[in-house]
RNA sequence: GGGCGAUUAGCUCAGUUGGUUAGAGCGCCACGUUUACACCGUGGAUGUCGGGGGUUCGAGUCCCUCAUCGCCCACCA
């Protein structure tokens, strides 16, 4: 398959591309991706679906990387594993999306096209964006089973819906009610309060009087109240004042004192401010709510002005005296908290709108107005009236709609609600029983709460893009009609609507006809389910239920869910109760919450802010492998993961810092080249004719570096892998190098097991990096290279080398899936066969190959600690020639002073310090003496000199060893105080104290030979 | 208002159950193309571990507190 290039044909560079086209399709056509039901294990994974409104992002990126990283590494480790893919319709934003874009291009909304018309065109969307998005996953490199791909809004997903609808409403836990919603004017649709967000917007606070019926000497003529949204006083149906203002004032007072007495200096002049507040209003305001209390209690009225309505005063615990003016108006139909006034005082609702926005016949004369221009006529004409006692400027948080941006007007309507109470009950149980797990543990804290307050899910939307609620009304219809029509069928269920006066029915699968009941017309409810709704089922629901299928037998519940926190809530609780509810499990038995990207201020990422990194710019320019590797590099146990991102010019690849202001213009200049660049925001031709400068981040230079470094050190194994022959290798034929690779192997690949069983991806990534870069190449690579140009030693030399190097690949195969086949495929054509115990024929793809078991035979503590002196005295010698400006071609001679025991351990690797630091040992021992000039220093135990007779430059050394002379001493009286403490020699572990000791020896030798060589270098200088 | 998290080198982040003189990558400085790799190598500089208290023989690590930043939830006439 791979082509047959010799080894040094081989690019220097990776080549991402090619190896991403080749291997991707390879394992596709080799059915690698594809699980069915078997004996073995099961391990599943279901895609937390991205919805079909756009490109993936690259929180997507690392979404679907940590999941793929999951599924390879378990079919790795032998599990039969499943990773479902698909796309998820996403009601409300798919549909303001086309909806947009019709708008923007036709001019046309959805009611000239119609329900069925808008239908269609959504599901061309849906098809285009579906088939882009899993590409793009494709791309990524995700090994998800393609035969299995779902859509959240396809066939058997709805026969889930219907089935789970159904079984909900049979079972009473579906209602129908009157409820305040948050309504969206511009879908015209009811949105849950998670599809809500607040914006602060610059605003007023409208003070307005309401005159008094018929005032009796003494009262009061007006009572005045405040609000932000001055045309909703047409909706008003009365005038609260508190029951009790005295008492109310003097609790608020008390509380006020108690967190006096409890805060800071700094805030305690602004709470003494509104504790004098509260005190004025006792004097001046406290005897007129008094008396409005007790015109409320006698049951007066004020007159609406405007609609000229009369309204009733009442007295509601609402009402809070420490605010405003001590009243409040009351506006049942378009605030939630009136609303619950109204329902506490019975007052009746006055619903001022129509669906759209526009003012209803309620409204009066200002029947037919926005809300915007119906705000101002009605300030105007207050004002006119003298009823306008004042206007505030105010900064006001405005809840706007998620998706289409506008202002959300909370509104009256019909919904339909899921009852929480048991299935909240039930999903909180699954988790606090640990039937479910959630890691990180914190965010468990999060569902529990949320659940707890067991509110009732608003399910139903008034949209066309979705699943129908599957209820038919029969208004006309008798009960002994209906038993006659649906005789004999247990897949219909029907109840009694009270507040209609008719009779709902649910059908379990088959929509039923108009004249399904003879003599009279049922109609279907014409709005369609939340999205959520249909994703709750998702774990089940892509599994064939309501079927009691194989794989659902099999593969249920699934091992992880991988997601990220924004929906912990809206999804995952969901899901859990869903599938307790219709399987009788649940869904997943992990969850593992992954951290959130945010760019370099600290903010999300996302299109409406320009600061969005496309993961497609990143694959095109590094790979896919970088991309993933340093995503998972990034993936630690935080929560935020920033990533500061640049404009790169697509002239000069200059990148360009990005600031909040230049990432919202159309085009910038390069400041290097001059030259102009679009970016997304590009609408005028003159931009758009431009080159796209793309959003980029130097963070995933992490990765392609990486991935370049494992090629090289690919490409030298491969160059000298060249008359290989497989065999096992005796444990004594293994040169120190062998032996200490080996071990770091095993070790390694212990650790990286153990972190992936955690989900700390980034300390898998970090580990193997580690091991690559600076184990096997810096050392490893570097020691064998002179015996692999020895016939004697190259057969050994090169069997170790390609086992490690195969190890190393599976290891991290899952991370890197691309480069690491590439190099497989490479690696087999030389070395088919691999192993040091156990010869084992490669695997045709490394996707399939044995995940590496740590061979604890391995690790090999005395190995390591010679190999980590070894290391201080290179890297001592190099920091000598580096320091003294020695060049590279001039070999240093230095001799050791050291017990016996350490010379014969060190004096074997004499050729690696000739290799690596150019320098020759010219004796080991106790007796060992400096030379004349030289400069020395000390490692664990040993005492190194290097000879620089002609090559010194004794001011340097001089000055050098002066400083050193004032660390150590420092450094010993600091260990001598500690020593002679005697709490710390009493109380200290004994091992520890041991240690200081031992430590204060060393460094006491160290002052001492450091001293000496002092002397030396004055001498030498004289 | 409630909750969660963060604050360690210029930047982005590691730092196990408290235990020598706190690390990495990028960036910076110096040197270097030594046959795998300049997407590289070698060496170097850079820190009141946000502030203040406390526990302890010993605190980046544990506790309290303050400050700043971010996110989530709730509320806002």
């Amino acid at each position: 398959m791979a082509t047959e290039l010799a080894a040094n044909e081989l690019p220097k560079q990776y080549d991402h591309d090619k190896a991403q086209s080749r291997w991707y399709p390879f394992w596709k056509e080799r059915g690698y991706f594809h699980s069915e039901p078997d004996d073995r294990t099961p391990y599943t994974i279901v895609i937390p679906p991205p919805n079909v409104t756009g490109a993936l992002h690259l929180g997507h990126a690392l979404n679907n990387t940590l999941q793929d990283i999951l599924i390879r590494w378990r079919r790795m480790q032998g599990y039969n594993t499943l990773w479902i893919p698909g796309t998820d319709h996403a009601g409300i934003a798919t549909q303001a999306v086309v909806e947009r874009r019709i708008f923007e291009e036709e001019k046309k909304t959805r009611h000239d096209l119609g329900r069925e018309a808008l239908v269609k065109r959504i599901w061309q969307w849906k098809d285009q964006y579906e088939t882009r998005i899993l590409g793009q996953l494709a791309q990524l490199g995700c090994s998800c089973d393609w035969q299995r791909t779902r859509f959240t809004f396809d066939a058997q997903c709805a026969r889930a819906v219907r089935h789970t609808f159904f079984g909900l409403f049979k079972a009473g836990l579906i209602y129908r009610g009157t409820r305040l919603v948050n309504w969206d004017t511009s879908l015209q649709t009811a949105v849950s309060d998670d599809e809500v967000f607040h914006e602060t917007v610059a605003g007023h606070f409208w003070h307005l009087r309401y005159p008094i019926i018929d005032p009796q000497p003494g009262e009061p003529k007006f009572v005045s109240i405040a609000t932000t949204r001055p045309e909703t006083m047409l909706g008003d149906s009365a005038v609260a004042v508190h029951p009790d203002p005295a008492a109310a004032l003097t609790a608020a007072e008390l509380d006020l004192q108690s967190k006096l007495a409890e805060a800071a200096e700094k805030d305690k002049p602004a709470m003494r401010a509104q504790l004098d507040e509260l005190a004025e209003r006792r004097t001046a305001l406290l005897p007129g709510l008094i008396r409005l209390r007790d015109m409320a209690l006698a049951g007066r009225k004020v007159r609406l002005p405007l609609v000229d309505r009369e309204i009733p005063l009442v007295a509601d615990v609402w009402a809070k005296p420490e605010l405003g003016s001590g009243c409040v108006k009351i506006t049942p139909a378009h605030d939630p908290n009136d609303y619950d006034v109204a329902k506490r005082q019975n007052l009746p609702l006055v619903n001022i709108l129509n669906p759209d926005g526009t003012l209803n016949d309620n409204a009066g004369p200002y029947k037919g107005l926005k809300i915007l221009p119906a705000r101002k006529r009605v300030v105007v004409d207050l004002e006119a009236l003298s009823l306008l006692e004042q206007v505030e400027d105010r900064e006001i948080e405005l809840a706007h709609s998620d998706r289409t941006k506008t202002p959300i007007e909370p509104y009256l309507a019909d919904q339909w609600f899921v009852k929480m109470d048991r299935l909240a009950q039930s999903a909180m149980d699954a988790v606090s029983d640990g039937r479910v797990k959630i890691v990180p543990a914190r965010y468990a804290r999060g569902y529990l709460d949320w659940l707890s307050e067991k509110r009732d899910w608003p399910v139903s939307r008034q949209l066309w893009w979705g699943h129908r609620i599957p209820i038919w009304y029969a208004p006309t219809a008798s009960e002994q009609d209906l038993e006659r029509a649906f005789a004999g069928r247990n897949d219909v269920v029907w109840r009694r609507d009270e507040a209609n006066q008719g009779w709902l029915i649910s059908a379990e699968e088959v929509d039923l006809a108009e004249d399904s009941i003879p003599g009279h017309r049922i109609t279907q409810d014409v709005d369609v389910l939340d999205t959520w709704f249909s994703s709750a089922l998702w774990p089940h629901s892509t599994l064939g239920w309501p079927d009691a299928t194989p794989e659902l037998r099999y593969y249920y519940p699934t091992s992880t869910l991988v997601t990220n926190r924004d929906i912990m809530t809206l999804w995952v609780a969901r899901m859990v109760l869903t599938g307790l509810f219709n399987v009788g499990d649940v869904p997943f038995r992990e969850v593992y919450i992954h951290p959130k990207i945010l760019d370099g201020y600290g903010e999300g990422m996302s299109k409406t802010k320009g600061n969005g990194v496309d993961p497609l710019d990143v694959i095109e320019n590094v790979g896919a492998d970088s991309l993933r590797f340093s995503l998972a590099y990034l993936t630690t146990e935080t929560q935020d993961v920033r990533m500061p991102v640049e404009f790169e010019c697509p002239h000069c690849r200059a990148h360009l810092e990005q600031t909040k202001k230049n990432r919202e213009l159309p085009r910038i200049e390069c400041k290097k080249c001059g030259q102009p660049f679009s970016t997304q925001w590009a609408k005028l031709p003159a931009d758009l004719a431009l080159p796209r400068g793309a959003v980029v981040s130097e963070r995933f230079d992490l990765g392609r570096n990486f991935c370049n470094k494992l090629w090289n050190a690919s490409r030298f194994a491969l160059m000298n892998l060249e008359g290989y022959t497989p065999g096992r290798v005796a444990d004594e034929d293994l040169a120190i190098e062998d032996r200490w690779i080996l071990s770091r192997l095993a070790t390694v690949t212990a650790e990286t097991t153990a972190a992936l069983e955690g989900y700390r991806y980034g300390d898998a990534a970090r580990v193997l990096y580690d091991f690559a870069w600076n184990e096997l190449c810096s050392f490893y690579l570097e020691m064998v290279k002179g015996r692999l140009q020895d016939p004697a030693e190259r057969v050994t030399a090169q069997r170790v080398l390609a086992a490690t190097l195969d190890a190393l690949l599976r290891l991290l195969h899952p991370m890197i899936p691309f480069i690491t086949e590439e190099v497989w495929q490479l690696l087999g054509q030389t070395a088919p066969q691999r192993g040091l115990t156990e010869l084992e024929p490669a695997a045709e793809s490394i996707m399939i190959a044995r995940w590496p078991e740590s061979d604890r035979t391995r690790p090999n503590l005395q190995i390591e600690a010679r190999f980590a002196r070894f290391q201080e005295i290179l890297s001592g010698l190099r920091e000598v020639r580096s320091r003294q400006n020695i060049p590279p071609k001039t070999n240093l001679r230095f001799s050791v002073r050291c017990d016996a025991a350490t010379a014969e351990l060190l004096r074997p690797m004499e050729s690696y310090f000739e290799a690596m630091a150019g320098a020759k040992a010219t004796d080991w021992g106790e007796r060992t003496a400096p030379p004349a000039t030289s400069a020395n220093f000390m490692v664990s135990g040993a005492e190194v000199f290097v000879d620089l007779a002609g090559l010194i430059d004794v001011a340097a050394e001089i000055d050098r060893k002066t400083k050193e002379l004032a660390r150590l001493s420092g450094a010993i009286s600091g260990k001598e105080r500690q020593l002679a403490n005697a709490s710390f020699v009493e109380r200290a572990p004994a091992d520890v104290i041991e240690k200081e000791r031992a430590a204060l020896t060393q460094l006491q030798q160290q002052l001492v030979a450091t001293e000496a060589t002092l002397k030396a270098l004055e001498t030498a200088r004289k």
